[in-house]
RNA sequence: CGGAGUGUAGCUCAGCUUGGUAGAGCACUGCCUUCGGGAGGCAGGGGCCGCCGGUUCAAAUCCGGCCACUCCGACCA
C-alpha cells in the first residue's frame, strides 16, 4: 500500500475537543474522523485495525465451535415488548418508526433477535448446545457519550449467545469463553485483568468482565495481590474491618450545635472518624430505609440495590422529605429511635463506643454500642472497598487499578427463553426452557483501549496482531536520488511478494514529515532507506520502541519474515 | 437533565470588551531555493464569522431564541 495513494489524513496539531489520548492519537494519526457526538468514521488505517481485531476474535472463537452469522441492526418492537425491555430499557434504546408507523429500535444488543431465531429453528436437545456470534453495529443512546471511541453511541461489538439444556453444559461453554477471551487479549499483547462483576439487569447469573488496564479507564478494579480474587469495585467485597470491642463508655446524649457533617462531629467531639457512623436515607418500597456506614466509609450503590426493601434504582431522600418524615435534618440522624427500618454495614457493625445523631436537632449520642443501646439485626455489606482493605478471601490487602471494560461474559439463565417462550424437547419429550450465556467484546472500544495502553509521546505503538500494517517502509529520496528510489521500490515489491503487509511512504516529503507520520501511525516494523545507509548497503530497521539497527539490504526481507513466522 | 465552556478558512486559533472593507500559522496551487526529525522566499486560491430573529445608517462584534460540540456531574450489559 503506497502512502501517496492512501487516505491517511494525519494532523500536526492536537484537535480541539479531544481529551483522552486514544481519541487524540486516532484522530491525529488519520485512523478516525468524528461525525457527531459518539459517531465516528473509520478511515482506511482504522478499519484495518478493526478487521485485525475481528479476525483474532473470530479465530479464537471458532476453535470452540462458535458459529458466525449476522443479525439485523434495526429490530421490530414486538420482540422487545415480549422480553419487557421495550419498557425497561429507557432512553438508551433509540426507538423509531417506519412509514407504516410501526415501532422499531436500533439494536443495542441482540438477545431478543437471537432468542427469536432460536425458538423458530431449534426444537430438540439434539441440537444443543449451540453458540452463535456476530460482529455488528450497536447503538446505545448514551446520555453523555465521552472519551472519544471509548464511549461512543454507535460502535461495533462482537456478541455471542449460547443455548444449553442445563447449567452444567452452560458452565462448560462459559469456561471455554473465558479461555477464548483470555487467549484473545493475550494475542492483543495488552495488560489485562479479569474481574467479578455485577450482572446488572441483564441476568441473575455470574458474570466476569475483561478489562484492559489503563489509568484513564472508567472502571475501578479491586484485586488481591496474593490470590486470584479480583472484582469490579461495584461488587468488590472486603472482610469486615476490626472486631467489636466490649463497651467501655456509657451512652450519653450531648448537645452538638451546628454539627452537620461527620467531619464537624469528629472535630467537635475530638473523636476518630472510625468511631462515628453515618445514616443515609434512601427511598424504599414501603417507607424510607436507612443505611448505616462507618463515618469514613462510602456507600456502594450496587450493594444497596440488592436490599429488597430498597426501591430501584436507589435514590437518596431529599432533605425536605427527611425532615418531614423523621423530624430532624440530615445532620442529626442515627439508629436510636429511628422510625424506619435500617441496615448496618458489616464494618459499621464492628465499632464500639461510637457516636451518631440523636434524631433530634443539635444532639448526638456518644459512647453508643450495638446490642446494648441499639439493636443490630440487619447486617449487610454496603460499603465501597478501598485500597489496602482485607480481601474477602482472606488472602491479604486489596489493591486498586483502573480499567477499560472490553469484554464481558454472562450466565444469562432462562430470562429470555422464558419471556419469549423458547422451548425445546428433552430426551424424555418434556418441553424445557434452555439456559443461555452471552459473551461480548467491544471491537471499536478495544482499538481505543489498546491505544490508551500502547502509546508514546510521539504516537501510537501498535501491538503486532492489531497493527494496521506489518511494515512501514520509508524512502528518503528528497534529492531525487534515483538509486535510493529504485532500491526502495524494489524492496517494497520484495516485501509484498513475500506476503508482508507494507505501508510504503513514497511521498515527496521531507524526512522529518515522514518520520513524524511514522511515529504517529505506529506500525511495529519500520524500515528506512536513505542515501546515508544505502552507501553501506544497509537499511535502518526499528521494531516498535527498540533501538534502530542497521541491517544489510539483502537480509532485511528474511529478517522480517522470520519475525512474522515465529509468532 | 444540572453546572461550565466553545462555535470565525481543511486544521489550530486571533479579532468581539469599545459596532465601520474578515485575519495569522499550518495545509492547498504555481515558481525558486532547501533536503536525515513537521524548512524558507515570492505569488495565489479558499469564509453565509453555527442558525434564526432583533437593535442600528451599519453587526463576527450588542440583545433574544435555537442548534451543535467538549468538559464535570447524574445515568449506563
Amino acid at each position: 500500500m503506497k502512502f501517496s495513494e492512501t487516505f491517511i489524513p494525519t494532523l500536526r496539531e492536537e484537535p480541539a475537543h479531544a481529551e483522552v489520548i486514544s481519541h487524540i492519537l486516532l484522530l491525529r494519526a488519520g485512523f478516525i474522523r468524528q461525525l457527531g457526538s459518539g459517531l465516528f468514521t473509520w478511515l482506511p488505517l482504522g478499519l484495518r485495525v478493526l478487521k485485525k481485531i475481528e479476525q483474532v476474535i473470530r479465530e479464537e472463537l471458532i476453535r470452540y465451535g462458535c458459529q458466525e452469522m449476522l443479525m439485523p441492526f434495526v429490530q421490530p418492537s414486538e420482540l422487545w415488548k415480549q422480553s419487557q425491555r421495550w419498557e425497561t430499557m429507557g432512553m438508551e434504546l433509540l426507538r423509531l418508526q417506519d412509514r407504516h408507523e410501526n415501532d422499531y429500535c436500533l439494536s443495542p444488543t441482540h438477545e431478543e433477535v437471537v432468542t427469536d431465531l432460536f425458538r423458530d429453528n431449534f426444537m430438540s436437545y439434539r441440537q444443543l448446545p449451540c453458540n452463535l456470534f456476530h460482529f455488528s453495529t450497536k447503538f446505545r443512546d448514551e446520555i453523555r457519550p465521552r472519551f472519544g471511541v471509548l464511549r461512543s453511541r454507535e460502535f461495533i461489538m462482537k456478541d455471542g449467545y449460547s443455548f444449553h439444556m442445563d447449567d452444567k453444559s452452560l458452565d462448560v461453554t462459559y469456561q471455554e469463553m473465558y479461555d477464548a477471551y483470555s487467549a484473545i487479549l493475550t494475542r492483543f499483547d495488552v495488560n489485562f485483568r479479569v474481574v467479578e462483576a455485577d450482572p446488572g439487569v441483564i441476568g441473575d447469573g455470574e458474570s466476569l468482565e475483561f478489562h484492559v488496564i489503563a489509568g484513564s479507564g472508567e472502571d475501578t478494579l479491586a484485586y488481591s495481590k496474593h490470590s486470584n480474587y479480583a472484582a469490579n469495585i461495584e461488587s468488590a467485597e472486603a472482610l469486615p474491618l476490626g472486631k467489636r470491642a466490649t463497651p467501655k463508655t456509657p451512652l450519653q446524649k450531648v448537645p452538638t450545635p451546628n454539627v452537620r457533617t461527620i467531619e464537624d462531629l469528629t472535630k467537635f467531639l475530638n473523636l476518630p472518624i472510625e468511631r462515628t457512623v453515618k445514616t443515609l436515607i434512601v427511598h424504599g418500597q414501603e417507607s424510607l430505609v436507612a443505611l448505616i456506614l462507618r463515618g469514613d466509609h462510602e456507600l456502594n450503590l450496587v450493594k444497596a440495590a440488592k436490599i429488597k426493601e430498597v426501591s430501584q434504582p436507589v435514590t437518596f431522600a431529599s432533605e425536605e422529605v427527611i425532615s418531614a418524615e423523621l423530624g430532624c435534618s440530615v445532620g442529626s440522624l442515627g439508629p436510636i429511635q429511628l422510625k424506619i427500618p435500617f441496615y448496618v454495614d458489616r464494618s459499621a457493625a464492628m465499632v464500639s463506643d461510637f457516636s451518631f445523631g440523636a434524631n433530634e436537632e443539635g444532639k448526638h449520642f456518644i459512647g453508643a454500642n450495638w446490642d446494648r443501646d441499639v439493636e443490630c439485626e440487619n447486617v449487610v455489606d454496603l460499603r465501597m472497598v478501598g485500597e489496602g482493605d482485607p480481601a474477602v478471601d482472606g488472602s491479604g490487602p486489596l489493591a486498586i487499578q483502573r480499567g477499560i471494560e472490553v469484554g464481558h461474559i454472562f450466565k444469562l439463565g432462562t430470562k429470555y427463553t422464558r419471556s419469549m417462550e423458547a422451548t425445546v424437547l428433552d430426551r424424555e419429550g418434556n418441553s424445557i426452557y434452555p439456559t443461555m450465556g452471552c459473551y461480548g467484546i467491544g471491537v471499536t472500544r478495544m482499538a481505543a483501549a489498546v491505544v490508551e495502553q500502547c502509546h508514546s509521546e510521539e504516537g501510537i505503538d501498535w501491538p503486532i496482531e492489531i497493527a494496521p500494517m506489518q511494515v512501514h517502509l520509508v524512502g528518503l529520496f528528497a534529492k531525487s536520488n534515483s538509486k535510493v528510489k529504485d532500491t526502495v521500490d524494489r524492496l517494497y515489491h520484495a516485501l509484498c511478494d513475500a506476503g508482508i503487509e507494507v505501508l510504503y511512504d513514497d511521498r515527496e516529503e521531507r524526512p522529518g514529515v515522514k518520520f513524524a507520520d511514522a511515529d504517529l501511525i505506529g506500525i511495529p516494523h519500520r524500515i528506512v532507506v536513505g542515501e546515508r545507509s544505502l552507501n553501506q548497503n544497509t537499511v535502518e530497521y526499528r521494531f516498535r520502541q527498540a533501538e534502530i539497527e542497521n541491517i544489510p539490504l539483502d537480509e532485511i526481507v528474511m529478517k522480517i519474515l522470520n519475525f512474522l513466522n515465529k509468532k
